[in-house]
RNA sequence: GCGGGGGUCGCCUAGCCUGGUCAAUGGCGCGAGGCUUAGAACCUCGUCCCGUUGGGGUGCGUGGGUUCAAAUCCCACCCCCCGCACCA
């Protein structure tokens, strides 16, 4: 099949309106979606493969007799698509490279993406012509996109946040971030050089006070419980650090912590600069355990991180360790008295972990990469399984992971301790900044948090088809597990927060119900912003208010004020959304909190299915390993319907799919074989009578049907596209092979049609051909799934027999590794197999009965003895020697000769007898 | 670390929920034959081991268990993949 032909059935079912979804009150409708995807490029073939499998449900459902609604919008909102119109402003080569090799953006084109409105209308154009060529039945007046660039959907967005900040589940808070101070902004994971996956801990900051001073040593620790085994401080001698006026303290810390502070919202100011070696020789108090320690130097301290001081604790820190060996070694005066204080009992390790880790792993000294790993190893060892000693006070006996947050606590109460946000690792950002945590302030936030909320979208969960089935407790955990999600954003595209401008609803957020916009998206298209008022959203999918008092200030007439609002009401709730598994944790269960919240329970979404992620020759997609493929190429390359079986027979389940360019060459070419051979059979047949093997190809028919009907329910697409298919064409083979090739006219008629409807949810255009070829008008799509055919299963037993005698024939000449030139072939009567049954015959044949009996299909089970097989065999006898390619005839066993006597007293009931010569 | 999914015959993949029809589905690869001037495509047959009458052995990550019967159920272990928030 050819672009021109797939090009065809477009047009004609836009021309037919075969996808336009209007409301009828006497079907019973399913409305299904797919997520809007992000317009910075192409969609690619991971899109392809849900959409695909939304498609089939949904034209599946419509041959099941249902009103489908499968509308589509786009996503515009955030930052990716604003930052790669600036980077291609900026003339940067790497990205100029993608767009043009990876994304086949024309030169021309590729000029005017500087501005980013320009870029996302570009990909809508283009990513919408992909799936109207992939045969997806959309109904496209529907269709939007979301920021402020579309002012309808605008609108609606901020009807959204309104309500939901009247119903109490916005507020305004703040929250630490991953910050590039170069380019003022949060960095994300996927902006990052270095430190993907990094993110902020709290570290614990805790009081020295010097001695004789009224300043104080400001260490940074993971471990305030440690506290008790203190017997130093550690500062670097060549750093610079500061006395600077923190909230009411004199702090001293290294100065590059001062900017760090500030932006978590400490309050500093710098008093003077002291070199780190100033500091050295001085001693502290160590808090809680009222102790005088000495300042000492290392060199293992890292200025980016905490404060530059660190206290030392050598029996559990390999560092401190370290540290306190070198200095020892290199004989400094004021470490010699010093040794390690052991504090902490864990299982696996002796008195002091720290000395063991570095024996063990033979760590040099304090800048040996090593030290980092004995740190881990403690650090994990002590924190699951390690106790507090009988010298920690009143903690004693607590484990490390209670005392850690008890100790804490107490400190904190004595105002000798407070914390900061730390990156454990160092994350760089693109920019090739070094990144820190800021407090970011006046934030909004979404109150997912909220025990109510969450009470209520548990509720949606469990009330809710969740395909397949593991995903469910998924759902539940991300749910427990989700706390306040800061909703706007101060850059990038989006709708600004109606009540403060200066934020954007974010990109998560502004996706979240917006399914219920497609229910009316055409019929606001014929009015201005300004008429889309907030009460016009209340009466619509809230029922609030007086249509008439809403026609009077908005300007729509009543009666359509009326029609809008019946119309979201007969096609809400959601009766299906699919998406990959990797929106499960955030955009799926957005999306069940924002309807909860605002919907009422008969408008919560129906059902959600989740599939796996889409890899390339086992290869996860990406950009940076090139190897991409577009829809639109996959499309070039193997056609629509190839693409969408090969996708769709990929995978079930949660597992990830792996799509084969091979494969789908191969379904490329079976499509084509298919199609030529209907011509071909359908001008060969003939008008000659039905028989056994024309009902055997319909009972096909009617198994498959039901087989998929069942499967799609369960959204098993996998299973239903292998037998709409591959099974379907292997019987087309099988019949041919019965009847030797003459066909029936009628049953290969009705076969194809059938087929075409069947196979029509996951090859739309491959169906179309075919339901053209058997001289049907106008669209396969108007057609109705087949049920009722007659299933007459005796035939189906017939030739199950007739094929195992096939295979035990084909099987014994291959052992005997000779072909006979005549073979007889002995069956029991009836009246001798109900014998067997009744357990009346020679023991050990009946023994092997049972045996055999037990691993037949059900199927033939049920019809021992109810058969009269040499009938069977003898009807069928053509087609057995065709197969066998010997001549065959079928004997009673009573009939058998004394010499085939010995053989023929082997039969068993449907397990006949034979003997070669 | 927390959470989710998975390990099947050279490779990819089905079966597992509801145990016997399972030496196990389909595709690729490979081998033989057909078609062809030749090749490609296509068609037929074969593709764990043994076996001159339809049988037997081994086998579905590893080790145990339940059962007349386990790829399928239970337990433990090993390994792989994915998500973890200001990112669409």
């Amino acid at each position: 099949m050819n672009d021109s032909v797939e090009d065809a059935w477009v047009k004609k079912w836009e021309a037919l309106g075969i996808f336009k979804a209007e409301v009828d009150k006497y079907k019973d409708k399913v409305f299904v979606t797919f997520p809007i995807p992000y317009m910075n490029g192409p969609l690619h073939l991971g899109h392809a493969f849900t959409a695909s499998r939304v498609d089939s449900y949904a034209k599946y459902k419509k041959l099941n007799g249902f009103n489908v609604l499968y509308p589509q919008g786009w996503h515009w909102t955030g930052q990716p698509i604003v930052s790669a119109a600036e980077r291609l402003a900026k003339g940067d080569e790497k990205m100029v490279k993608e767009f043009k090799e990876i994304d086949k953006v024309p030169d021309e084109i590729l000029e005017k993406f500087k501005d980013p409105v320009f870029m996302a209308k570009y990909y809508t154009e283009r990513n919408r012509e992909a799936m109207k060529k992939l045969g997806l039945g959309i109904d496209w007046r529907r269709e939007f996109v979301t920021t402020s660039y579309d002012e309808r959907f605008s609108s609606f967005i901020e009807w959204q946040f309104l309500t939901l900040r009247e119903k109490g589940y916005v507020t305004k808070g703040s929250h630490p971030v991953v910050w590039c101070p170069r380019d003022k902004s949060p960095v994300g994971d996927h902006d990052r050089l270095q430190g993907e996956g990094v993110f902020p801990v709290e570290f614990r900051l805790i009081f020295f006070k010097l001695k004789d001073e009224e300043s104080y040593l400001v260490a940074s620790t993971l471990r305030p419980e440690t506290i008790f085994g203190v017997t130093n401080i550690w500062v670097s001698p060549t750093l610079t650090y500061v006395k600077a006026k923190i909230n009411d303290k004199v702090w001293i810390i290294g100065k590059s912590a001062v900017e760090r502070l500030k932006d978590q919202l400490f309050e500093v100011e710098v008093i003077s600069e002291i070199k780190g070696n100033e500091l050295i020789g001085k001693k502290a108090i160590a808090p809680l355990v009222n102790k005088e320690i000495p300042i000492l130097p290392a060199s293992f301290i890292d200025p980016d991180i905490g404060t530059a001081v660190v206290y030392s604790v050598p029996a559990h820190a390999p560092y401190d360790y370290l540290a306190l060996r070198d200095l020892q070694k290199s004989g400094y005066k004021d470490a010699q008295g010093i040794s390690p204080i052991s504090i902490i009992e864990v299982e696996g390790y002796g008195e002091f972990p720290a000395v063991e880790e570095v024996e063990k792993l033979k760590i040099k000294d304090q800048n040996d990469p090593n030290a980092d790993v004995a740190t881990k190893n403690i650090y994990s060892a002590e924190f699951r399984k390690g106790v507090l000693k009988q010298n920690c006070g009143s903690y004693a006996g607590l484990s490390v992971n209670a005392a850690r947050k008890v100790v804490y606590e107490k400190l904190e109460e004595l105002g000798l301790a407070t914390s900061m946000w730390e990156l454990p690792e160092p994350i760089i950002c693109r920019c090739t900044t070094r990144c820190h945590v800021k407090i970011l302030q006046d934030q909004w936030f979404l109150k997912y948090s909220d025990e109510r909320w969450k009470e209520a979208a548990r509720e949606c969960v469990r009330t809710m088809k969740i395909y397949p089935e593991e995903a469910r407790q998924w759902f539940l955990d991300v749910i427990d597990w989700l706390n306040d999600y800061p909703c706007a954003r101060q850059s990038g595209l989006g709708t600004p927060l109606p009540w403060d401008k200066n934020w954007l609803v974010e990109t998560l957020s502004d996706s979240t119900v917006y399914m219920a916009y497609y229910t009316i998206a055409h019929r606001l298209k014929k009015y201005n912003r300004e008429q889309l008022k907030k009460e016009l959203y209340d009466y619509v999918f809230f029922g609030k208010g007086d249509p008439s008092i809403i026609a009077s200030i908005t300007g729509i007439p009543e009666n359509e004020v009326r029609e809008m609002r019946e119309e979201f009401l007969y096609w809400y709730p959601v009766d299906l959304r699919v998406s990959a598994k990797e929106l499960v944790p955030n955009h799926l269960t957005f999306f069940i909190f924002h309807h909860v919240a605002l919907f009422e329970k008969n408008h919560w979404p129906k059902a959600i299915a989740v599939n796996g992620m889409l890899r390339v020759e086992g290869e996860k997609m990406s950009k940076s390993k090139g190897n991409v493929i577009t829809i639109e190429e996959g499309i070039k390359e193997f056609g629509a319907d190839a693409l969408r079986i090969a996708l769709l027979s990929s995978s079930e389940y949660m597992d990830d799919a792996n799509f084969k360019r091979e494969y789908a060459r191969a379904i490329k070419e079976r499509i084509a074989k298919i199609l030529q051979e209907i011509d071909q059979d359908l001008k060969s047949s003939t008008n000659r009578d039905k028989n056994d093997y024309d009902t055997w190809l319909l009972n096909m028919v009617s198994k498959v049907s039901k087989d998929i009907q069942e499967n799609m329910e369960k959204m098993n697409i996998k299973l239903s596209v292998t037998e709409a298919f591959f099974i379907m064409d292997n019987a087309y083979k099988d019949y041919k092979k019965f009847v030797n090739s003459n066909i029936n006219h009628t049953v290969l008629k009705d076969f194809i049609k059938y087929w075409a409807i069947i196979l029509a949810p996951f090859a739309p255009f491959t169906a179309e051909e075919m339901y053209q070829k058997v001289g049907e008008k106008d669209s396969v799509f108007l057609e109705n799934w087949p049920s009722g055919i007659q299933y007459e299963e005796v035939k189906d037993v017939e030739i199950e027999l007739v094929n195992r005698l096939v295979e035990d024939i084909k099987e014994v000449i291959k052992i005997v590794k000779k072909k006979p030139t005549q073979i007889t072939v002995f069956v029991l009567s009836k009246d001798d197999s109900i014998n067997f049954v009744n357990g009346k015959a020679e023991k050990d044949v009946l023994n092997k009965f049972m045996k055999i009996k037990v691993s037949m299909p059900d199927l033939l089970k049920n019809y021992i003895g109810k058969i009269e097989e040499k009938e069977v065999y003898e009807k069928h006898l053509d087609y057995i020697m065709r197969q066998v390619g010997v001549p065959v005839n079928i004997k009673s066993v009573s009939d058998a000769s004394n010499e085939e006597a010995q053989r023929a007293k082997n039969a068993l009931p449907f397990k006949p007898a034979f003997v070669f010569k």
